[in-house]
DNA sequence: TCTGGGGTCCTAGGACCC
DNA sequence: TCTGGGGTCCTAGGACCC
């Protein structure tokens, strides 16, 4: 059995770097791509900027402060799915066994490609050749025996970087690597292995593992293996990914608001563009729930779960506005959202009544005028333009096809 | 004139049933 | 008057990821 052979590809400042690549005035200079909504924030710095201590997540006015001759770019989803698209036909040239993590990070299955591609050197060397001439891109890349392990090394050089571990360098590699390196171990994580004196990679691999389960439950158990740089989890080629378990869309209000009102169309504005989403793919949920923000950044859903499986916006709506009319509001709200789960798909559940027959029917007409015509051509009440103009960043869990493609305008 | 949006997985506690 | 345990469903919340 040949030894598996996992390669990690990370685009290196992929907005920023797609914007550059197709307005030569951007080259060289520090960006960073924002969303076009008020209240931003920083999606992706290109290197110039990040010079300048510009980080994912700043808003406009700390980046600004960190670099004050920044320029802004409000994103273009669409560009970077297209290029995504195209990044991902150059890897199925190389292997058929690819899993499109996220709209700029991909893994490969490369194991037994040698006689084909020559060694991983080669290989990573070919697609990087690739992905340059053909989109004038660079990426990192990482080749290890598992995703943990390539995951790790496509991190470690960068930009532009090709850096290889194999299972007898990586004992001294993880030695005294940071805990916190390694994909699933965030802040939390970290400060609470810190404080059991746990501070390295070394350190984790050779702790006592009912500790760690005693600790951190069933996250505990893999903690040890993670720190031996060991990894089960598979690839997940395209077009084998499970269905999803949720489908949701929140919004940050251009300014806080308290008349209720105006979240309601919020709401219903949302619960449209779930229930638009779950449609099309077919899928149906049977809890929905509202999530708030208030401007403390206090956060918090509340869920309800209906007595069938549902994508119909109307009925979201509802639900998601009894929710929110037991609440009572602390103040003025930031972000809400709406989301279903509990997901089935939605041919195996068939209306009962002739009622629901036909609602389902005039929303099947309703969604195909939308597509023709746009977003919210025709919905359920009124939606006024004030709302049109919100725009928001893509998501990473985006996925080339499915429910994932999330392509909000 | 602070702090986006879309996900997954896990845990804990309470209700309810047998 | 005091004593269970197991199982499922449900909700809320947190950690982590890009």
């Amino acid at each position: 059995m040949k030894a598996p052979l996992i390669m990690h590809i990370d685009m290196n400042a992929f907005f920023a770097s797609v914007e550059q690549r197709s307005n030569p005035e951007l080259r060289g200079k520090p960006i960073a791509v924002i969303g076009s909504a008020k209240r931003t924030v920083v999606t992706t710095a290109s290197y110039e900027a990040r010079r300048f201590g510009v980080k994912t997540g700043m808003n406009k006015w700390e980046a600004r402060k960190a670099c004050p001759s920044l320029i802004f770019v409000i994103g273009d989803n669409q560009k970077y799915i297209d290029t995504s698209v195209r990044i991902l036909a150059i890897l199925k040239d190389f292997s058929p066994r690819i899993e499109a993590y996220s709209i700029d990070e991909a893994f490969v299955d490369i194991s037994g490609t040698g006689s084909l591609f020559g060694s991983p050197e080669t290989l990573a060397a070919s697609i990087k050749d690739r992905i340059r001439k053909d989109l004038g891109l660079t990426c990192s890349i990482g080749i290890a025996p598992n995703k943990l392990l390539a995951k790790l090394a496509s991190d470690m050089k960068k930009p532009d970087g090709l850096v290889i571990i194999t299972e007898e360098s990586k004992a001294a590699l993880l030695r005294d690597l940071p805990v916190g390196e390694l994909w699933g171990i965030g802040p939390k994580l970290t400060m609470h292995l810190g404080a059991m004196g746990i501070r390295t990679c070394g350190q984790l691999g050779a702790f006592p593992e009912s500790i760690l389960r005693e600790r951190f439950g069933i996250i505990g158990e893999r903690l040890k293996s993670m720190g031996q740089g060991m990894d089960a989890s598979p690839i997940v080629p395209m077009g084998e990914e499970e269905e999803a378990k949720s489908v949701g869309h929140s919004t940050t209000l251009p300014a806080d608001v308290s008349d209720k009102a105006v979240i309601r169309r919020y709401i219903l504005k949302l619960s449209e563009m779930v229930g638009a989403r779950a449609r099309r793919h077919n899928l149906k949920g049977r809890k929905v729930s509202l999530t708030l923000r208030y401007p403390d950044f206090y956060t918090f859903s509340t869920q309800r779960t209906l007595p069938s499986y549902t994508n119909d916006t109307h009925s979201i709506y509802m639900t998601a506005l009894n929710i929110l009319e037991a609440q009572r509001l602390r103040s003025a709200v930031r972000l809400i959202g709406v989301s279903i789960f509990d997901i089935a798909k939605g041919s195996l559940q068939m209306p009962l009544f002739e009622e629901d027959r036909k609602k389902e029917k005039l929303l099947e007409v309703m969604d195909s005028l939308n597509m023709h015509f746009g977003e919210f051509t025709l919905t359920w009440g009124t939606i006024f333009e004030e709302y049109e103009s919100e725009a928001g960043v893509i998501s990473p869990a985006w996925r080339p096809s499915g429910v994932k493609m999330v392509n909000v305008k």
